[in-house]
RNA sequence: GCCGCUAUGGUGGAAUAGGCAGACACAGGCGACUUAAAAUCGCCAGGUGGAAACACCAUACCGGUUCAAGUCCGGUUAGCGGCACCA
């Protein structure tokens, strides 16, 4: 018969669904297994040929872990906000709710196209409000704790989306999204304190399995560093705090910047001779856009003050005050000592403006460069610190401004709260009221969920005001505290806010009265392996991680991380080996693939592809080898013969092959698992003939890559039940080892000549049986043999001289 | 600038903990089947020289450790990623 991989596959989808094979069970009892891929944004474009990648991988993790005997939960779902939709929309004049239904359906047939063994029951969709309640819910809590503020401040705005930014959504000086120019803007937003968790969002990762990258890349970002806040006294009778790293080099202090911004400049203006030069280069700073700072990192720029000096509290001795743009108002306090000798910055800025540089660490030449060795210096000039190394005299300056009071420890981050208002309409409502007499009020939880009013004009202004402030009879309300008149929030809340929760929300994703019940999170929780791309790192695998120990905060979810173990995906870029794109006209479309050769080659071919950390290039023909195995595996069916043992000629390769795919597939290395299967198959071709225990076996593990073709194999040879119901087979170390071995032969690390050899060969029998060979013979007579070494099953090498 | 990762045939990629480099595929060559082609099956296949046996060279480059290095150490180059005036 032959292999109808349309017939067969459309068969067993429609099974799996009726028979809802792979829904999730109820039973708490059983041991559990949470695989979690990243649900998609459902865009117009439909499936891309990455999206299967990871989805496929962890679909085959689930798969066998089912088969293993576990209770195993793999949900998938749609984080449906966000703005291509609402352009989409806007373009075409259809309501975003439309476009998404639209959206959803479409990826949805798709991923059932691909054989994908999701629980669909579980589905969830970001933009239902029956799921944005919760979503909302959890701001309100929020905002309750103290971690949810509105803020006037300096905020990144998009000029292509016309919205504002998060700065994790700012790279290089561009929307992460669109690319268009990034610009600063002063409004008021709603910010989360993601800031509040900085601390245990680093040190939490030390007992997460994910990848070392991502950690790394999640600890840069927070970037943490220790130092000190000194206070330091002014002629204009403010003291000026700053904070440094290197407190050790108080002594080396020869002058202090402050950021163009700080608010002391204003507080000043009478004490400052010339306030009209200051006020200049405010402006001039304000007016470089973040792009212009950085490219003018090498020259440095700066306003000496005229009027005000600073006392360094170590010697009381007076030095300049600067301003320089160099020095950023966002973090620290805005301001810093400036010790040339030892930091690079300071000893450039030094040099152009003629300020005194005071070498307090030894080991450099600080007239030729700053030396910031914190390793080997040795402190000098620095009165009671001489002597001390950087470490010591970093303790002892410390411990010395606590007991003067002029100064203490204190860890700074370069992390930032959390912008959170988007001037958007298609984005969770914001439960705000703002009332002239309460101020902001939350909205009654019982009101939840705050639904999006219907209309028809969302584009956006343009003058950063949302499309919704523009509906009054939405907008006008009543305060929930004096009942007095009212204004609902407008701006709704960024792409990111849904997703940060929805791993939970699978887990009983129907509640009404809880966004989880509390049995469910404690069975499920927390995710055992969560695969994404490596660009969500500081994103939403950051937010989510701090949602996550807000909720364990405040007792709704009994545990602190919400991912066990993260791992991540490399890109599938065209034949090219560019990114796939429209202008680069190297786009391959899943349906087409899954219409020419089925899924099951589809989903082989995506995961024999390479290694599935790195980015591989797409090519059609190797797709055809995908599909050849296939073929030889239908084929095999002809060659089943009765039998429930393993036959002696393949005895060896069944329980290699088995241990080989079941640890293949626990380390991801789906691409060898795959060549150990075809080996294996190669081999069964050899022997002419397979027993049906061998077949069982291999339809068993190759299940899990390809479970159409499997299915209906298994069902054909008439195999009890369904496959998908099976046991995962076992295998017995002892018969994974062969009897005789090859092994080679090398004299001075060269090889000579290959040995057959029991593979329990005693060392003096393998040397005896080597230099009886002849090609070792000839190359060693005549020499001194030096030393000979045998490794067992491997080989033989002996080292001569002369 | 700082930190991290990567480099293997014509191609994708294998190679546990230092132990036969190139598994498994793709593309290619030769042969069988066929009127022919496709499909399928069998064989060959890192490079150079040689009819062959064989020899030499070979995991980006240079050096080191070792009986033995793709793997470990030092240096260089190229590419990718992150951070980037964060005091």
């Amino acid at each position: 018969m032959k292999y109808d991989f349309k017939a067969v596959e459309a068969k067993w989808q429609k099974i799996w669904d009726e028979e809802k094979t792979f829904a999730a069970k109820q039973d708490f009892t059983l041991p559990k297994y949470y695989a979690l891929v990243e649900f998609p944004y459902p865009s117009g474009q439909g499936l891309h040929v990455g999206h299967p990648r990871p989805y496929t991988a962890l679909d085959i993790i689930a798969r066998k872990k089912r088969l293993q005997g576990y209770n195993v939960l793999y949900p998938m779902g749609w984080d449906a906000f966000g703005l291509p939709t609402e352009n989409y929309a806007m373009k075409n004049h259809i309501h975003p709710e439309i476009v998404t239904e639209k959206n959803i359906a479409r990826f949805k047939s798709q991923l059932k196209m691909l054989g994908l063994s999701f629980d669909w029951d579980r589905e969830v969709n970001t933009t239902d409000p029956d799921y944005y309640k919760w979503t909302q819910w959890i701001f309100l809590q929020l905002y309750k704790k103290g971690l949810a503020y509105k803020k006037e401040m300096n905020v990144n705005w998009c000029t292509g989306c016309k919205v504002v930014l998060a700065n994790e959504e700012v790279v290089g000086g561009k929307c992460e999204r669109c690319g268009s120019d990034v610009v600063h803007k002063v409004k008021s937003q709603w910010m989360l304190k993601i800031t509040a968790y900085a601390d245990r969002l680093i040190d939490d990762l030390k007992d997460l399995d994910f990848i070392e990258r991502v950690k790394t890349q999640q600890i840069n970002w927070i970037g943490r560093s220790h130092g000190a806040e000194v206070r330091f006294a002014t002629t204009a009778g403010d003291d000026l705090l700053i904070y440094t790293t290197r407190p050790d080099t108080l002594f080396g202090a020869t002058y202090m910047v402050m950021s163009p911004e700080h608010p002391f400049l204003e507080k000043w203006a009478d004490k400052i001779v010339n306030m009209d030069e200051v006020r200049a280069y405010r402006e001039e700073a304000a007016h470089k856009s973040d792009f212009e700072r950085t490219e003018l990192a090498k020259d440095k720029t700066g306003v000496k003050l005229d009027g005000v000096r600073a006392v360094n509290p170590v010697n009381g001795r007076e030095i300049p005050i600067f301003i320089s743009d160099y020095v950023l108002i966002s973090y620290g306090t805005g301001a810093i000592m400036a010790v040339p000798a030892h930091d690079e910055r300071d000893w450039e800025f030094a040099k152009k403006f003629g300020c005194e540089i005071i070498e307090v660490v030894k080991g450099g030449n600080v007239e030729e460069a700053a030396f910031t060795d914190c390793a080997t210096g040795v402190m000098v000039n620095s009165g009671f610190l001489n002597g001390m190394s950087v470490d010591e005299a970093k303790k002892a300056i410390t411990d010395w401004l606590v007991e003067k009071g002029i100064g203490e420890a204190k860890t700074n981050f370069k992390l930032r709260d959390w912008v959170f208002s988007r001037q958007r309409y298609w984005g969770e409502p914001i439960p705000m009221v703002w009332c002239d007499h309460c101020g902001w009020q939350p909205i009654d939880e019982s009101e939840l969920p705050l639904r999006l009013p219907e209309i028809t004009d969302f584009e956006p202004s343009g003058d950063g005001e949302s499309p919704l402030a523009r509906h009054t009879e939405w907008v006008n309300t009543t305060c929930p505290k004096c009942g007095g008149p009212a204004k609902r929030e407008t701006d709704t809340m960024p792409q990111w806010a849904g997703s940060s929760w929805y791993f939970l929300r699978y887990m009983d994703p129907h509640n009404s009265e809880a966004l989880a019940s509390r049995e469910a999170l404690e069975y499920w929780g927390p995710v055992d392996w969560y695969n994404g791309g490596m660009e969500h790192t500081t994103l939403h695998l950051l937010y989510s991680r701090f949602w996550n120990k807000f909720l364990y905060d405040i007792g709704v979810v009994p545990f602190s991380e919400p991912y066990k173990k993260r791992t991540s995906h490399g890109m599938i870029l065209g034949a090219n080996g560019e990114k796939m794109s429209k202008s680069r006209g190297n786009v391959v479309n899943p349906d087409d693939v899954v219409r020419d050769y089925g899924a099951d080659t589809m989903r082989l071919y995506e995961m024999f592809i390479g290694d599935f950390e790195k980015a591989a290039p797409w090519n059609p023909e190797s797709v055809k080898g995908c599909r050849r195995f296939l073929e030889r595996v239908w084929g095999l069916s002809e060659h089943v013969v009765d039998g429930d043992a393993y036959s002696a000629a393949l005895e060896g390769a069944m329980h290699r092959t088995i241990k080989k795919v079941t640890e293949d597939i626990e380390n991801l290395k789906m691409n060898t698992a795959i060549a150990a299967l075809m080996t294996l198959v190669n081999d069964m071709y050899d022997q002419k003939t397979v027993t049906r225990a061998e077949w069982s076996v291999l339809l068993t593990l190759l299940n899990p890559f390809a479970p159409h073709i499997t299915e209906e194999l298994w069902q054909q040879s008439g195999f009890e039940g369904q496959i998908a119901h099976a046991r995962w087979p076992e295998y017995d170390e002892a018969k994974c080892v062969e009897s005789t071995v090859e092994i080679a032969v090398q004299v001075n690390g060269k090889l000579r000549a290959r040995l057959t050899v029991a593979a329990d060969i005693a060392k003096d029998d393998a040397i005896a049986l080597a230099k009886a060979d002849p090609a070792v013979a000839n190359a060693i007579e005549g020499k001194t043999v030096v030393k000979e070494i045998y490794v067992p099953g491997k080989l033989v090498n002996i080292a001569v001289k002369g």
